[in-house]
DNA sequence: CTGTTACTGTGTACTCATTCACAAGCTTTG
DNA sequence: CAAAGCTTGTGAATGAGTACACAGTAACAG
């Protein structure tokens, strides 16, 4: 039972300059810098918090609170400069500069992907593409050449990556992953339904459509009020 | 000010029996679902909370603390029943039965979606389908036929669904929310990074995957060693 | 130059979620 | 049949996240 503790994550929390930072928070910084970047292209120079807090549903004390986490980056009386707000959430991001991504499965959800223009925007680049499929293996898909899956660790030697986005098939799954940790990939994207295993300091992000029309639906079910 | 407080996520829980759920309670009971019916393939009769903890890692106390919110289904010193246990969860998330679900814009993602066997599975049917392109509207795509979104009130008068999935352009997609809640839509799952306002009582679930690739950038610059 | 207004940043209070820890209870075994 | 062993369900304690409310301050008007 002790030994179970140990895995779980009890501290959904992360550090930034000895502060302790609510995953939640950061969540909500991305939609920050999202609405910004509609601000700013609507002209605005500077934006008060309660404006900025009502677009994204949060209270203006929430969205202070947040930024304050990081540092003072509000003019008094006049609000918070959208551009450099933009450009201090970038950085905290890490999406100042376009971050190369590797995807695994090329399949219909990973085509998909490779065409979608919206991930270079935000700062993303599928750069790096594997598959196991023979079929697959060396051509080019949506310009990108796609690699076999069993030279990843050669592969990801010579295009590095952070972040790894998994649309295979679930078999055969947990141990592409270990593959990829030891080749340092450092987080994992999986729209796959099935539960991985990463060493601490690895981060996994489960994409679960089904689950969250679950969770729609129990909410209609359930005539909930609230939102 | 006051105004925005009324509008916000205050209170980030459901009711149910006059007890109050959080919605990570309701995302967790999807997770141990899956997992059940994993290890129901396996041939497992009986799990023990400890064991199913681990599986989702989460603490045993949590899982026996989410479960007991609804009731006593455990037996005790012989564990969970877990085709009994897969059935209540199926029956609080209201998938006991096949759920029809509405798909908007069958570009790209949305023929993705249409394609995938795995909603189904999970008690989900993209039953109707609506495109504003007129090369769209009439055919038949991974064999439903595509609406006019146009006509959406009365096709959803014919055909209603408690969901929808957005997958369309943002532009106008804010009228579109309107009339579908108008036309009996209690809750929208919304691949589209924009911001829409829904009545209370109507739920929106948002797909946003540069957020979480975001959130990962974050976790990975910040070397965050937690889990 | 002083008064007024309105904003940010933050100490503090509070609410809600999670974990601890144990009473109550099957089961099995000697 | 009694006692040991391990379970579930849950009151109580802890811990984390959010909201309140105000001190401090910039801007602007008179
Ligand atoms: N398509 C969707 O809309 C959707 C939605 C949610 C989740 N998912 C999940 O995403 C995953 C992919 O879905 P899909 O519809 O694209 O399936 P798919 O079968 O069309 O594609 C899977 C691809 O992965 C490749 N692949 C399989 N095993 C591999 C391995 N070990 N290494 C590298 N490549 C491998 C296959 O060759 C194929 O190209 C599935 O796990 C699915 O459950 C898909
Ligand atoms: N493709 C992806 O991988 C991906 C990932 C994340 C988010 N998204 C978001 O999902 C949405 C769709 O992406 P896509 O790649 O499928 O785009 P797409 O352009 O391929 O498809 C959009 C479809 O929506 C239809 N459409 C547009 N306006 C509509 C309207 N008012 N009513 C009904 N249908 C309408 C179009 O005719 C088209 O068929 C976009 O908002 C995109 O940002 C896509």
């Amino acid at each position: 039972m002790k030994s179970i503790r140990k895995q779980v994550e009890t501290a959904p929390s992360a550090q930034f300059g000895g502060r302790r930072i609510a995953l939640q928070t950061i969540e909500r910084l991305s939609t920050y810098r999202r609405v910004l970047e509609d601000l700013q292209g609507q002209g605005a120079q500077y934006v008060y918090s309660h404006q900025l807090a009502e677009y994204v549903s949060v209270t203006p004390a929430q969205l202070r609170r947040d930024l304050s986490l990081f540092g003072s980056f509000g003019n008094i009386s006049r609000g918070y400069n959208v551009q450099h707000l933009i450009t201090v959430l970038s950085g905290l991001l890490g999406t100042s500069e376009i971050q190369p991504v590797a995807l695994v499965g090329v399949g219909n959800l990973g085509r998909t992907l490779l065409a979608y223009g919206g991930f270079i925007e935000r700062g993303f680049s599928l750069e790096v593409v594997f598959d196991s499929d023979p079929a697959k293996i060396g051509r080019v898909i949506a310009g990108r050449r796609c690699f076999d899956i069993a030279e990843a660790e050669a592969v990801l030697a010579g295009h590095p990556v952070d972040i790894a986005i998994l649309a295979c098939q679930p078999q055969g799954l947990q141990s592409i992953v270990d593959r990829f940790v030891a080749a340092g990939v450092q987080s994992f994207l999986s729209f796959v339904p099935a539960i991985i295993r990463v060493p601490p300091g690895v981060h996994v992000e489960m994409e679960d459509l089904s689950a969250k029309l679950e969770k729609l639906s129990f909410l209609v079910k359930n005539r909930v009020e609230e939102e």
